[in-house]
DNA sequence: CGGCTTTTTGAAAACCCTCAATCCATGTGG
DNA sequence: CCACATGGATTGAGGGTTTTCAAAAAGCCG
C-alpha cells in the first residue's frame, strides 16, 4: 500500500541538524541562548538528514514505524485516508516540529511533503532503546505525545462544533503564529486549498469563498500567494464564534 | 471555574480495585489467567476508590491535574467547552478505561459522570515519581497516551469527513464492541441523545432521526433504553460510507 | 394520574456541497 | 514575444444535508 519513499540522504550522523525543537519557549522573551539541555538531544547522534521532494510520501498510513522525524525545512502534512478516498489532514508540520513519536508499531497516518522538505530522521529502535535507559527522555517523549493529543482535542472541537468561517479564521491565526512573518506581518501559506479544505473538513470552494469574505471585510489581504492579517482582533472574534 | 468535586471516598490504599486495564486482550481467545504483570499495577498501592454521582463533575477543564483515573463502574465522558457554550464530547470511558494520564500540568478537558460511577484515583505526583524510576511504567504511560492519540485521529476523520448516518453507525459499532452484551447482543447505551450529539458533532434531532432511519431499515432495534444490532454488516457498511 | 424531562417528529431555513464555468498564474513551444 | 495549454483558484447557480424552531409523544417518578 505504501509508495516507496523517494529521498536523498544528505548527511548521516554528527550534529548536523541544529538544535532540537524545544518545549515552548516563551514568545517575546529575551532569548537567553545558554544551550538548554534537551533530552531529545540524545537522539541527535543517531539522526540522518534527508530531503523529500514536493508532494512525495515520507511514510504511508499503517507503515511499520521505522523512523521518527523532525522537520528542518519546508512543510509536512499528516493525513488519514478512507477506503473511498476521503481525506482528513491531521496537521501541518513546520520547521522545529516532530512527528512519528507516537507510533507504537505502525504509523497511524501518512506523512507527505507539502513543499520541498528537509527532515532529520531518527531510528525508532534507537529512540526506544534510549528511552529505556533515560527517564528524562522517556518523560519528554510522553510530553510530546501529550502535546499532540492536546492539539487533536482542539481540532475535534473545530471539526465538530465550528462553522466554516470559524474554522478558517482559526487556521489563519494558527498559521500566522507558527509561520515566519515577513514585513507588515505578511506570511506565505505553504499548502494549497485542497490541503486546507481536507484539514478543516470543508471543500476547496468553501475555503475560497470564506477567504473572499475575509478579504472583502478588510480582515485579511491576499496578494499572489502571500497573505496578510489586517485585523487580528476581527479574526480572533470570528475564530471564537463571536458573531458581529 | 471548576465546580468542586462531590465524591465519596470508599476505600483508600490496598488492592481494592481488581486488575488494572491491560493492553488489548485478544478477543475470543481462551482466557489464560496467569496474572500477567502490568506496569500499571505499580500504581495500585497508591490508588483510592471514589464514587461519583450521575452528572457530577470529576474534574473541570484546565483544572490542575492532581489525579489520574481508572473507571471501575459506570460511564464517564470527557468534554471541551467553548466560551459561547458549544460542547464537544471527546470520548466515553467505560470500565477498564483510564483517563488523565496525558495531562502535563492541567487537564485539557472536563470529565463528568454520565451514569453513577466508581473510579480508582491515582495521585499524579506518584505516577510521575514511579515513572521516573521505572522504565516499563514510563513506556506504558506513553503507549496509553499514544493510544488516546490514535483514537483522536479516528475521530478527526469522523467529524471532518463523515455524514451523520456514518457517524452514528460508527458510534453504535464502537459501543457494541465495548459495552457488555446482553442476550441476543442487546446493549444498554449509558449516555443520552445530547451526549451522543455532542460527541458526533450533530444535534439531538439529527441523532434521533438517524436512529429512526436505522430502526425502519431493520438494522437496529430500540426497546426502552435497550438497543440491539440486527444487521451488523449493514451498520459496518454504513459506517464506512458504502452507500446501498 | 400529573408534572417533569427526554425523545421523537414535522416544517422551514441555513449552511455547505456539488456541478459547472470562468479566471488567473505559470510554463511551453512555435 | 506571444499563443496556447495546464493546473489551481475563484465565482455562480442550484440542490442536499443538517440545523433550527416548534410541537407532540413517550418515559420517568413523585
Amino acid at each position: 500500500m505504501a509508495a516507496s519513499v523517494q529521498t536523498t540522504t544528505v548527511r548521516n550522523g554528527g550534529a548536523g541538524g541544529g538544535a532540537i525543537a524545544r518545549p515552548a519557549a516563551v514568545p517575546g522573551q529575551a532569548a537567553v541562548r545558554a544551550p538548554v539541555p534537551d533530552a531529545l538531544d540524545l537522539l541527535e547522534q543517531f539522526g540522518a538528514t534527508i530531503v523529500v521532494p514536493r508532494e512525495a510520501e515520507i511514510h504511508g498510513q499503517d507503515d511499520p514505524a521505522a523512523f521518527c522525524y523532525r522537520v528542518l525545512r519546508g512543510c509536512v502534512r499528516t493525513a488519514r485516508l478512507t477506503e473511498d478516498g476521503r481525506r482528513q489532514v491531521v496537521e501541518f508540520l513546520l520547521p522545529g516540529d516532530v512527528f512519528g513519536f507516537a507510533a507504537i508499531d505502525t504509523h497511524d497516518f501518512a506523512a507527505q511533503a507539502v513543499s520541498p522538505v528537509t527532515l532529520r530522521r531518527y531510528p525508532r529502535r534507537m529512540v526506544e532503546a534510549l528511552a529505556e535507559r533515560n527517564a528524562a527522555l522517556a518523560r519528554r517523549l510522553r510530553e510530546m505525545v501529550a502535546q499532540d493529543l492536546r492539539g487533536a482535542y482542539g481540532r475535534l472541537m473545530l471539526l465538530g462544533r465550528k462553522t466554516a468561517a470559524e474554522r478558517l479564521a482559526s487556521l489563519l491565526l494558527e498559521m500566522a503564529a507558527r509561520l515566519p512573518q515577513g514585513p507588515q506581518g505578511r506570511i506565505e501559506l505553504p499548502m494549497n486549498r485542497t490541503d486546507i479544505a481536507d484539514h478543516l473538513g470543508l471543500t476547496i470552494e468553501t475555503v475560497s469563498r470564506m477567504l473572499a469574505l475575509l478579504k472583502r471585510d478588510g480582515t485579511i489581504a491576499i496578494a499572489r500567494s502571500g497573505l496578510q492579517i489586517r485585523n487580528r482582533d476581527a479574526l480572533q472574534q470570528m475564530a471564537n464564534g463571536l458573531r458581529s
